[in-house]
Order: structure tokens, then sequence, then C-alpha cells
RNA sequence: GGAUCUGUAGCCAAGCAUGGAUAUGGCGUCGGACUUCUAAUCCGAAGAUCGCAGGUUCGAAUCCUGCCAGGUCCA
């Protein structure tokens, strides 16, 4: 394996500019826009104030000095940029040895300890069942552990569920009023949620349901048994719904959390941190965090006059609980951008009290319907299981359409699988930071920017593989790669592992997709000008492994994204 | 009042952390490509005051300041 990335080039130029570190210079490095095959470019405008010469003078020189290592194949002066053409056969090489190690290979190559990770999604509340933000929150929960075990942390997921409060309440009054006993007779979280919105719709009419609800609050909170028995039997309920959705997804916790039974803790800690000063009190005797000089924010209320906790202070004994259970590193939360604010007091409170360990809010923008917000309340939301099955329904008539005599079986997993991508890469592609609209009528593409895209290309080289009839071979006629849009798959393959630090590093999830469709744009463009089957079977064997390599990363990356592939579509 | 996110073609987005080559894709529109490895594809065309105004810089979608618009949070 030789690892060829910006680090590399920096390494060389290293060695004739002196006035840069290695890692300024490799800050320099850049990628050249698609119509240049070369792989580097080093923009040389920052030289020029040390060198005293034009920058394409400078271009011009620095081609002229460099001695190429072994592993690049060329280098060219163009205007003021170096431009830099790593060999294909180290490209391919390092794909063909590394296979699914290919987006490590930093960490095969040197082998580090990663660190310890609690990643802490998608904490529902109890009463109605999960929606599109949802969805939209547990993929990004998913694919950044897959992301962050690919690379070797030790991640643990967790689940903080918000089963208790006014809003539980809610849905128990109304079916303690209406619910005559029943038994779902549907899904049962969606069973709960329709009290939910049972309520809402009466609350209208019966304004006194609301003291009812305070009332049951109150009763719940006493731990009165016919309450908590409910309270127990609904939440199941809800539970036992979700599951069936996690499973859908893939979604398996290492813990659940629930708030039932950390409202009342965390006093001990303000408590605590109050004696050793690091908290104060008002007037009236609330106990409050100063966060204005150290982190500038406003001063945040902890426990209120009347002995009451609010949810930050759960929120802080979480932290402690959680990192007794798992001994992190780093805690990650994915919760949507309402939060921030909540996220910034929290980590500077616990950084007040000496918390060390790194937090990280992972907000995303909500999902909106083309009216404005979902609205629980009203059942005005786009439903999860609802939408994974549109989606898959549709997959359905697609592939029902186009290959009428597969098997009945083979249709649906096909159609399941394709579904599934469409709605996780469609998701999943957007920057997590903004919100969207999602318009249910227009629904979920197959075509253009899509997780069928991608899928359609791993087929279709798949598809040429098996046509071939031969065995991919790492040893080949490397000249023959010369096409334009060989070269720039090749070009492509290369960052993929600078892709995946990149998105390791930030917590990007969505430069995956993006990468992926670049890649499979390549691809689909190469196919329609380059045959790979031939009676050339030099130029064969060349394409046959290029095909190959491309495979190897796209299956990666879909991994990460918790995308199955088709052999066949 | 304080905080925070967003603003890029008719529509949806990428690019912004770390400034650099003619601002990159998709949907839609128009035109073209299936007797050839899968047309869920490809090729071409039209379509952009990168919210506005200043500033920094050899160079700004990207950094800074102010403003405008929309979303959201806190008491």
């Amino acid at each position: 394996m030789k690892i060829i990335d910006k680090k590399f080039i920096a390494v060389i130029l290293s060695e004739y500019i002196s006035y840069f570190s290695i890692e300024e210079l490799e800050s320099f490095v850049e990628i050249p826009p698609d119509e240049f095959s070369y792989t580097y470019a080093f923009p040389c405008f920052r030289l020029a104030k040390f060198e005293k010469k034009s920058p394409l003078l400078i271009a011009e020189d620095l081609k002229n000095k460099i001695k190429l290592p072994e592993s690049i194949e060329s280098v060219e002066a163009e205007g003021p940029y170096l431009n830099f053409m790593v060999k294909s056969q180290i490209i391919l090489n390092n794909i063909t040895l590394l296979q699914e190690d290919y987006g490590r290979m930093r960490e095969k190559d040197n082998p580090v300890s990663k660190s310890t990770v609690v990643i802490e999604y998608p904490s529902p509340n109890t009463n109605k069942p999960l929606h599109f933000g949802h969805i939209r929150n547990m993929l990004l929960g998913k694919s950044l552990s897959n992301l962050l075990i690919y690379k070797g942390y030790r991640v643990f997921q967790v689940n903080l569920n918000n089963d208790r409060g006014i809003h539980i309440c809610k849905s128990m009054i109304a079916y303690k009023k209406w619910g005559q006993n029943e038994e779902p007779n549907i899904k049962s979280d969606h069973f709960v949620g329709n009290y939910y919105v049972k309520y809402n719709k009466m609350l209208e009419k019966n304004p006194q349901l609301e003291n009812e609800t305070r009332e049951l609050l109150r009763l719940w909170e006493d731990g009165e048994v016919e309450t908590r028995e409910l309270w127990k039997k609904m939440n199941k309920w809800a539970f036992d719904g979700f599951k069936i959705t996690y499973d859908k997804l893939g979604i398996v916790f290492d813990k659940e959390y629930f708030e039932s039974n950390l409202y009342l803790k965390g006093k001990e800690i303000i408590n605590e941190g109050l004696n050793k000063g690091l908290f104060e009190t008002t007037e009236d005797g609330a106990i409050f965090a100063r966060l204005k000089e150290k982190y500038n924010l406003e001063d945040k209320v902890l426990i209120r006059s009347d002995g009451t906790s609010i949810y930050i202070t759960q929120d802080i004994y979480l932290a402690y609980i959680k990192k007794k259970d798992f001994d992190y590193d780093k805690s990650i939360y994915v919760v949507g951008d309402p939060q921030i604010q909540h996220f910034k007091w929290l980590f500077a409170i616990l950084d007040l009290l000496g918390f060390k360990e790194d937090n990280f809010h992972l907000s995303y923008g909500m999902v909106d319907l083309p009216e404005g917000r979902m609205k629980s309340r009203e059942g005005i939301v786009v439903d999860a299981d609802d939408i994974i099955s549109k989606v898959e329904k549709l997959a359905l008539e697609e592939v029902i359409k186009r290959y009428p005599n597969l098997s009945e079986e083979k249709k649906k997993y096909r159609a399941e699988v394709i579904g599934m991508a469409a709605l996780k890469f469609y998701i999943l592609k957007f920057s997590a930071i903004k919100g969207f609209t999602f318009n249910p009528k227009e629904s979920i593409s197959f075509e253009g920017e899509t997780g069928p895209y991608i899928l359609y290309c791993f087929a279709r080289i798949n598809s040429i593989i098996s046509k071939s009839g031969r065995d991919v071979d790492i040893s080949i006629k490397w000249e023959l790669l010369t096409h334009q849009t060989e070269l720039l798959l090749l070009k492509q393959l290369t960052y993929f592992p600078e892709i995946i630090n990149s998105a390791e590093n930030s917590y990007n999830i969505h430069i995956i997709p993006q990468y992926l469709l670049s890649l499979c744009q390549s691809f689909n463009s190469f196919y329609s000008s380059c045959q790979v089957i031939s009676e050339n079977k030099e130029l064969e064997k060349a394409r046959l492994l290029l095909i190959k390599s491309v495979q190897v990363v796209i299956k990666i990356g879909l991994d990460i994204l918790g995308i199955e592939t088709l052999e066949q579509m």
C-alpha cells in the first residue's frame, strides 16, 4: 500500500519550499476541476511574495526542479498552478489490496487507537408514533454510528425515551375516557397516537380536559397504582410499535434510558456544584449558573425557587450516567436545531462541573410539509411507517413495470431494497443543518440524484463482470486506461479515503452521498462511451479492474449509509 | 431583549470550516442517443445581480461589519 493524498503532495513540495510547514502546504493543496485529469493541484500565488516572482514562473520553476517520486505519473505547470497526476496503478492497487478497508487506509497503514463514543438518538416521545423528522434523526444517528465504527471507534448507541410528562397524560386521559379498554387493532404506537390526536380534538369542546390531565399527571407523580398501570400499558404499546420501525431501519441500541427514571435526579449534582461555588442562588432561592463571562451565554436556571428541577437538570445527570456506563471520551447528541441553545447550556454547565469529555450536538434542520410545520397534535404528519411502506410500494410498481417475469418474492425483495435506498439517500444527501420541505405528493424519485441511481450503477458493474466471465486481475497494462472518462474515474477513486476522513472529522454524513453521486455520474458517463467487454482482451482486463474498484468503493459508501445493494436491478 | 440557523437558475441542492482555474449537480423545459456490457442511463441546449451594501485581499459564494427576509430557541 502506498498512500497518496494531499499530505503526500505537501511532503514532496516541502523539499522545495522552506517557508511553509508541511501542514500549511497540505492545506493549500487543491483538487483541480473536472476538466483537468490531474489529481492534485498546488496554487503558487502564495509563494510570489517570498520568491519575488510571478506565480506562473514559480509554477514553471517548480515543475522543472521537482524530482518525481515513483508514484506520481506526471507534474505540469498550468498557469499559476502546479498539477500532479497520481499513477493509476497506485490507486487501483490500493483498492484491490485493501478492498473494504480502502476507506480507512491510513488506519490500516498506521493503527492508532480511537476513542469511545456514545451517540444518543432518536429520543422519541411515547405518546405518538415516529414521523418523518424521526427518520431523518435515525438515519443520521445510524449512519454516523456506522461511519465511526468503520473508522475504528468504540461506538455505543443509546436512546432516551421521553416517557413521562403532560403530553403522555394527554393520550392516557383520552384512552381512559374513550378507549373502552380496547387492545390495539393497528400497529400499537399508532394506536396510542390516535388517542393523542383524539385528546386534542376533544379539547376544543371540553376545556376541562386540561385540568383532568394535570390531575392525572399529579396522580402519576404520586405513583398512584391504577395510573401507573395504564401508563405502563400504553408505553409498552408505544415501545412495541417503535421496535418494529427501528428493526426496519436496522437500528439496535446498546442501552435505552427513560426520562421517568431520570427526571427527579440530578439535584445532588447541582447542590454539590453550589457548595463548590460553581453556581449561585437568586434572592428567591433558585439555583442558576452564571455563564456570561466564561461562555458568553445567558445565565441558566438549574433548580427553580420551589425546588423542582428543570429539563436540563436531568440531562446533566444523564451525562454522568452515560460516563459511568460507557466511560466515553465523546458524547454525541443527535437532536434537531431547535435545541441548539439547550445544548450550548448543557455543555457549558458540564464544563463548569469539571466534565472534560468532548460533547457534540449533531443538530439538523426540521422537516416541514409544503403547508408548514408538521402538527402531531392534529395528526398532520408524515408518518414514518407510512412513508416507508409508500416508497416500497412505489418501488414495487417500478419493478413490476420493468421485470414482470420475476418471481413475486424477488420483486418484493428488490422493491424493499430500492425503496429504502431511495428514502435513505434522499434524506442523507442533504447537509444535516438545512431544514427541508418534504412534499409527500411528489414523494420520492428513483431517477437523478437518488439511491436507485447508485444501486443501478452497482448492478451494471456486476452485470458486466459476470458477463465477462473473467476474474478481475491486478496485472493489467496500466497505459491502456487513457480515455477521458477513465481518467476521471481514477481521479475520483483517489479521493475516497479523504472523503471518509473528512466525514469522520466534521460529522458531515452528506459528503458521502455527494461523493457517491459524482463517482456514479462519472461511471455512467464512462459506461456510455467505453465498452468494457471487447475483442481487445488486454483493454477488457484493464477496464474490468477499473470498474471493480468503483464497485468496491460504492459498496463501502453504501454500507456506511446503511443501504443494501442489489446484484441485479 | 438575547441567542441561533438558513438565503446559490422556475424548483431542489453541493460548494463556505482551510479564499484560488470558466460557480457544480439534479428536477423541470427543449433537442438528440437503445439491433451493441441493463435507457432507473447517457450526450447537448437554454437557464445565476451566489439575499443587499460596504470592507479585507493580487484574488471573495467562501473571511469581517452592517442591513434585509424567513425559521427556531430562551424568560
